[in-house]
Order: structure tokens, then sequence, then C-alpha cells
DNA sequence: CTGTGTGCAAAGGGTTTGCAAGTAC
DNA sequence: GTACTTGCAAACCCTTTGCACACAG
């Protein structure tokens, strides 16, 4: 399976580290992710999983969510993408730099960019963030010459 | 006027300068972004100008919007914010960083923050980025301690 | 038998749009 | 009179929720 050279572990595996049982919709929302090169929307995944209801798949992520097992962000598409967590536990400072293209409308996650450190004013405390460029892709900008 | 001494400018200047014909509810808008400490979502500003069409002032922002006499950015939140731009032209290199507090739900600016220069891959261009922090504000964080 | 998981339909929140009446030049 | 503005209602998009059935332990 592609996906298992890039993410060593099972669906299966990844629902037993997180302690959540384990169910096809899960499995697939899981799979899903994992053969994805880019984050998803719930919108996406239910296309890709024709058989299965929106709502259980918002379910599953809402538990995943939840879990850690996922990290949601806003892209500024209007609507959330989902990717997988790379560890269990949120840390601010795995977060990464997304991008958005304008034109194909895909997000790609630049993984080694991460977040910045930004020094806030006195009293204020960072618990999340979200960094989003939007602008053309390689591949778009290369065919859409201005 | 409050506004005034902070953004120097009348709402029919404004409006002058990047040739908006001036429409009561155009200057309503201006002048509630004006006085606000904060951006504000169409919501926001409805409520605040209790008079005024929803839809009204969608158009009037969806105009602003076009012609760069606001900057709209996705907070999180679930709707999008709204703030006067200082120049009329767009420019990455004014963008800067929001912060919004979970506990108080205010997004605020950090005006001398700009957003770090990052260094795309190659051929990936950059029109917009859109970089919010959230967490506790100075106010929540003292309140609320954890 | 009891928990949990799922599908369907409906509701919800935020925003935009069609249309017709109102206004300005 | 023509073009632009506005208000109202309805539509739209994305997401979540209520409920009843199905299924596993």
């Amino acid at each position: 399976m592609i996906s298992d050279s890039r993410d060593k572990k099972s669906a299966n595996e990844i629902l037993n580290d997180f302690e959540i049982s384990s169910t096809p919709i899960r499995i697939l929302v899981i799979k899903c992710l994992q053969e994805s090169d880019t984050p998803l929307s719930l919108i996406e995944i239910e296309t890709r999983l024709a058989t299965v209801e929106r709502s259980s798949i918002s379910r599953t992520l809402s538990l995943f969510k939840k879990q850690n097992v996922v990290h949601s962000f806003d892209d500024g598409s209007g609507s959330a993408k989902y990717e997988l967590c790379k560890s269990n536990k949120f840390s601010i400072k795995d977060l990464h730099i997304h991008f958005r293209c304008q034109s194909c409308e895909k997000t790609f996650c630049f993984e080694t960019m991460k977040i910045p450190d930004i020094e806030l004013p006195e009293g204020f405390m960072m618990k999340d963030a979200n960094f989003v460029i939007t602008g053309l892709c390689d591949n778009c900008n290369r065919n859409n010459p201005h």
C-alpha cells in the first residue's frame, strides 16, 4: 500500500494507539487521509469514500480531533481541512505552514517549515496557530503565466 | 469623533479616495470599522448597525474588499473578520499577525508584527497570507489562571 | 441485553443572491 | 429615465444533531 511507505502505521495500529475502537468507517477515513498527498475536507473525504454518509465522517473526524488523531485547520477555502497528526500529543512546535493554491485549490503541507516563534505582547498566551499562505503552486504558476 | 484621531480620514474621504460613490450604508460601515478596536464580522457589524440589513452590509463589504477598502481574513471563529486597509494598494508587506482569544472571543491586530518572510519552494508564488494565533489574551489570562 | 456505531433526514450557522421597490442624478 | 442601492425572502454551502435501526460483545 502506497501510504504505508510514508506513514508507517496501519489504520488499525493507529486506532489501537489512540485507544479508539476499530470500525470500518474509522479505518476508511484514516486510510483516505494516509493516501492523500494533501489535507482533505469533510466533503473531499466523502467524495473519496462514496459509500459512507457525510454525517458519519463528520462524527469520525470529531472523535479523531478530540483524540488528536487528526489536526484540523482552516485554509480559507470555506471548509476545514484535516490531516493526520504525527504525534498523539499536541504541540505548537509541530505546527507547520500550509499553502493553498488559488488556481487548483489544492492545499499543501510545508512540513519542514514550522510556524515561526513569535514573541507575543506581555500577558498573551499562545495555544494554537494557523499560518496559511495563498497563491499559485509550482504547477499552476507554470501553466498560468501572468 | 473618536475614530478620527486614529484613522485620519473621514468615511467620505475614504469613499472618494477609492472612487466609490457615497451612500448612507457605506458611510456607516466605514465608521463602524473605524470605531471598533478589533476587526469585525458581518454579524458584528449588523449588530452595531441595528437599522441596516445584513445583506446590504454583505454587499457593501464585498465591494469594499474588491476595491481594497477593507481586508478580510479568517480568524477561525467561523466567520470572516474585516478591518480597514491602511493603503489602497494591497501589499503582502502590510499583512500583520492576528490573535484570537479563545475565552473572550476578541480578535486582536498585532499591527507591528508583520507576517514573517517565508522562502517558498521553487515555483510557488505568494499572493496573500493569513497568520492567526489563538490562545488567551492578556486580560483573560489574568482572570482565568490555569 | 446494552453499548456503540451508522444512515437518514432535518436543523443550524454564516453568507450570498433574485427580485422588486426606492433613490439619485 | 436610467443606473445604482437597498430590504426582504429565499437560497446556498458546510457541518452537526435527533432519532431509530443495526450490530458487537
